[in-house]
DNA sequence: GTCTATACCAGGATAGAC
DNA sequence: GTCTATCCTGGTATAGAC
C-alpha cells in the first residue's frame, strides 16, 4: 500500500500513526499496520522510533503543534464566531469518523508514557487557554456574559468537544462538536 | 490474588472486567489479567465468555442496567438538583481514575463488536432521554430556561460529563464533571 | 535506511482430563 | 466449572546484512 510522497518518511510515519490511533486507538495501533500502510517493513519503524512510547509521544507532540497552526490561523474579530471556528476544527474530525488524537489518548493513558502524557496535558491546556482568551474578549466586548472564572467556562467547552466527538463515535448523529458548542454559546451570549 | 466472595464467578468476572476496562482501556484488558485478578485460569474465563466481544458486550450491558439503578435512585423533587445528583454519579467514577465504562468502548469504538455497540448507543441514549425529562420539568415549574430542543441541551450535558472524564483522565484536576454541569446550569436556570 | 531473520512474549481460543 | 496443555497469531523489539 505504498503511496508515493516526497515527505520524509518519519513525517509519513506520524501522519499514518495519528490518523491510525485516532481511528482505533493508541492500543490497536500496531507496527505491523503502520509498516503495511506505508510499504515499508515492520522493524524500518524502529529505526526511526526506537520504541513505540517514542512514537506515541512524537504524534502527539507534533498534533499539539499542527492543531495550534490552525488555531492560529482562526481571527474573525469576533470572538462568538472566533469560538465557532474552533468547534469546526472538531467538526472536521468527527466527520473522518476519528477522536481528536489527545481525546483518544486520554482515554488510554494508563497504557501511554511520559512523552505523550506531557503532551496531551499540555494540548489541553492550550485549548483552555486559548478559549479563555476569546471569552475574555467576549466579556470586554459585551458579546459574552458568563459569571464565575472564565478558565471554568473555558474549560467546560472543550469538554463540550471532546464529549461530542465520544458521543458521535457511538453513531449519535445529532453529536456534532460545533453545534453543541453554539448550544452553549447561546445560553451565554449577551 | 482471589477475593472471597459468595457472588457467581460470572458476576466477579463482570465487575472485575468492567473495573479494568474503566481504568485501561478495551483493547489493554486482557483475559489473562482477569484471571490474574481473581485467581482463576484464563481458559476458565472462556466457559463464561466465549469471545472476548461476548464478554465486552455483557459488560456493557451490566454497566447500563447497573447505572439505571442508580439513575432511578435520583429524587430530589427539584430538576435542577436532580441533574447535580446525576452529574455525581460521574465525579465517583473520577475519583476512582476511572472512565465512565461506555466512554471508554465509545473511545475503542472499531475494536469493539456488535453487542457492545447496540449497548454503548443505548447507554448514551438512556442518558439523553432521562436528562431531557429533567430538563422538561425544569422548564415546566420555570427554574430552567433553555431555547431549542430540549434534546440538544440534553446531549449537550452528557457531552461535557464524558468530556470532563477525559480531561481529568490527563490530569487536569479542575475538570470535576459535576463542576462542569453546574456551570452549565448557572447559565441556563432562571 | 531498509531489509531478513529471529527472539520473545502475550493475546485469544480450543481440546480434553479431572 | 476448573484445570493443564497446546495452538496460532500478532505484538514489540533486536541483530546484522545490504
Amino acid at each position: 500500500m505504498a503511496k508515493p510522497s516526497g515527505r520524509p518518511i518519519r513525517e509519513e510515519l506520524l501522519a499514518s500513526a495519528s490518523t491510525l490511533i485516532q481511528r482505533v486507538g493508541v492500543n490497536a495501533c500496531s507496527y505491523g499496520a503502520l509498516a503495511d500502510e506505508l510499504g515499508i517493513s515492520s522493524p524500518s519503524i524502529h529505526h526511526h522510533f526506537r520504541t513505540k512510547d517514542d512514537l506515541i509521544g512524537a504524534v502527539a507532540a507534533r498534533y499539539r503543534v499542527d492543531f495550534a497552526a490552525h488555531v492560529a490561523a482562526i481571527g474573525s474579530g469576533d470572538p462568538v464566531e472566533d469560538i465557532v471556528a474552533f468547534a469546526d476544527l472538531f467538526d472536521a474530525t468527527a466527520k473522518r469518523e476519528a477522536m481528536c488524537l489527545c481525546g483518544s489518548v486520554a482515554s488510554d493513558w494508563m497504557t501511554v508514557g511520559e512523552l505523550a502524557r506531557t503532551e496531551v496535558s499540555g494540548f489541553f491546556a492550550d485549548q483552555v487557554a486559548w478559549l479563555s482568551v476569546r471569552l475574555d474578549e467576549g466579556t470586554a466586548c459585551g458579546s459574552i456574559d458568563v459569571d464565575g472564572e472564565l478558565d471554568e467556562t473555558a474549560r467546560m467547552l472543550l469538554a463540550v468537544l471532546q464529549g461530542a466527538m465520544l458521543l458521535a463515535r457511538a453513531g449519535d448523529d445529532d453529536a456534532s462538536p460545533s453545534a453543541m458548542v453554539r448550544h452553549v454559546l447561546t445560553a451565554i451570549r449577551t
